[in-house]
DNA sequence: GAGGGTTTTGAAAACGCTTTCATAATCCTT
DNA sequence: AAGGATTATGAAAGCGTTTTCAAAACCCTC
């Protein structure tokens, strides 16, 4: 260890670069200006090994190139970047057996501390690597020992999007839901429904269109629903993505947005203030659910014990909803 | 070492492990077995530490949430999945300082090899990290030792724009551009530029604005072409996103794409076969850039020596563009 | 100023693998 | 069948930290 040239042992240095102990005013400068000559920076692999921290947390999340996770991902990272962390990147695919392998694949390589973006695992497996690790998760409610989790209203977000068309004069709402085995898709639906029940509107699922949470999807579910001829002056759909590809089916199927039905999306990606007509939608903050996430890891670390979170929804009105005409 | 439960020495394993030399079938079967068994992982630092291969690459993009670079990050990824590699992603955010940064970071993490996403590195520095480490870079092209590069024909692709809208009448066609201090920005405006020449139109700075790759950017270079009261029957964007703001500003300022005006994109972004139109775009297949990329690495790291790759432009025609109205 | 209690410091072991070097085993060749 | 040349194998050193343990230095108190 080239920085014992400051005149103390390794022992000490390592102390110094840890807090790990008390070392004298006169060594700890010492030492201060040995690594400052050298640019002496610790070898990480040589911390692992010997039991030390990384300096790095793993992140789960599902697609790389998610254009929603995305802004999780730089989130985690700016505020990672900030405390000398890195993180590691990896890909679950939004399926249990990817997610459980990367995980390995994550604790293997001894980040210290675990960010899971949603996915499947089950809150059993959560459990059990916190015990190993500390543990972040979104996309769900869950208190446990050394365990984070930040969810967010996707019911309230719901109702907020019909309270929305509602107060439009909309009644007929269609509504293009996400995958139904994905637990944010489930809560969305659940919550459209059941705020038009207490609004002594029947759900009717002649105006429910299933997709996969993409433009193509969402394309296809808005076309089925199209077809079975049913009328409806309003749609809402469980994410931007599909927003768009319902978008695009409306509009060959003759449709104009806002003027014959208005159109509300869920998440509002950045590109949603640039559609056409803009989209209105309910706002996921992802960047600050990415910044929280790394920070709450960052005090899990230091042995802080932060409480869950529950994230508002909110609603951003532009242009592709308008008041329905009667 | 456990696995050296096979009954065999440790030195034996490791060469088992890394093909490093020979040894008789039946200790390798035992030890394959017994790797089996215990289901053994080498650890990546204590491989790190004794000067092995560490089995990560590292992988310098500009923003983690791009959508662009996106699709090649998933490209790397899965590639590098395949063989047992892992990336580690790192953001240079276009700057210098910060790529430099980052590549220190990462070869500090003693990855294997680097795959570098364009940025804005000098040619110079890239070939001083290559002399450490194999390093592959897109965006541009270069030969050097232990140096992959892949280049993308940003100038041919902006002829093929020109040609396109060209062949469909157009003459009067306005360009938006990226930030001009960006090589691919360059190399598009002088693709616009030149084919104009070509074919006997003096470019018309007139109908020129400057945009940074962003919809919003796009959208205000539109806006000032507009204010300029220039006639212009269609427009090329630099890429996509600055497409997607045009193509609003165009509608704010009351022309229709296609029938006022024909609007063309750079990319193909996977959103734009679903914006509204569909977007006529100059397509650059990012993921599987992003494939060759990661495999360029795998066979350097392998003393293979991959000779650099020019990617062609190809046009993809969509419903964003359309015949001139004489 | 001697004894006891703290606090600071260093020596050395340990982390899990790769690699060099030397030895043992094997294979040719004549 | 013996000598020489290969080839497969193991012992041990080393990679750069952290950490445990014990010794050394210090500070009190009576």
């Amino acid at each position: 260890m080239v920085a014992a040239r400051a005149g103390v042992s390794p022992a000490t240095v390592s102390r110094i670069l840890n807090g790990t102990a008390k070392v004298s005013e006169a060594k700890c400068k010492a030492v201060q200006d040995a690594i400052a000559d050298l640019g002496f920076r610790p070898d990480p692999a040589a911390r692992s090994l010997a039991g030390g921290r990384t300096m790095s947390v793993g992140v789960l999340t599902q697609f790389i190139d998610s254009p929603f996770y995305g802004e999780a991902l730089r989130g985690i990272e700016d505020v990672l970047q900030e405390h000398q962390y890195v993180p590691l990147f990896a890909s679950g695919h939004w399926n249990d057996r990817d997610e459980q392998a990367r995980i390995a694949l994550l604790t293997e390589r001894k980040v210290d501390a675990l960010i899971v973006l949603t996915g499947r695992l089950s809150n059993q497996t959560l459990i059990e690597t916190a015990q190993k690790i500390p543990v972040v998760v979104t996309g769900r409610q869950l208190v446990a020992e050394n365990l984070f989790s930040i969810d967010f209203d996707n019911e309230g977000g719901a109702r907020l999007a019909v309270r929305h068309l509602f107060g439009l004069g909309h009644r007929q709402i269609a509504f293009i839901s996400g995958p139904l085995d994905h637990p944010d898709a489930q809560q969305r639906l659940f919550g459209y429904r059941s705020e038009l029940s207490a609004r002594g509107i029947e759900p009717d699922d002649q105006l429910l269109g299933q997709g996969d949470f993409q433009e193509a999807g969402g394309k296809k579910a808005m076309n089925s629903v199209l077809q079975r001829g049913v009328s409806f002056s309003a749609v809402i759909a469980a994410n931007d993505q599909m927003a768009y590809g319902a978008r695009l089916a409306l509009h060959l199927g003759g449709l104009r947005v806002p003027e014959d039905v208005s159109l509300l999306g869920f998440d509002d990606l950045p590109h949603s203030a640039f559609t056409l007509p803009p989209l209105t939608t309910v706002r996921q903050p992802v960047y600050d659910i990415g910044k929280l996430a790394a920070q709450a890891a960052l005090k899990l670390l230091n042995g802080d014990k932060p409480e869950p979170v529950l994230i508002e929804a909110q609603l951003i009105a532009r242009e592709s909803t308008r008041i329905a005409r009667h």
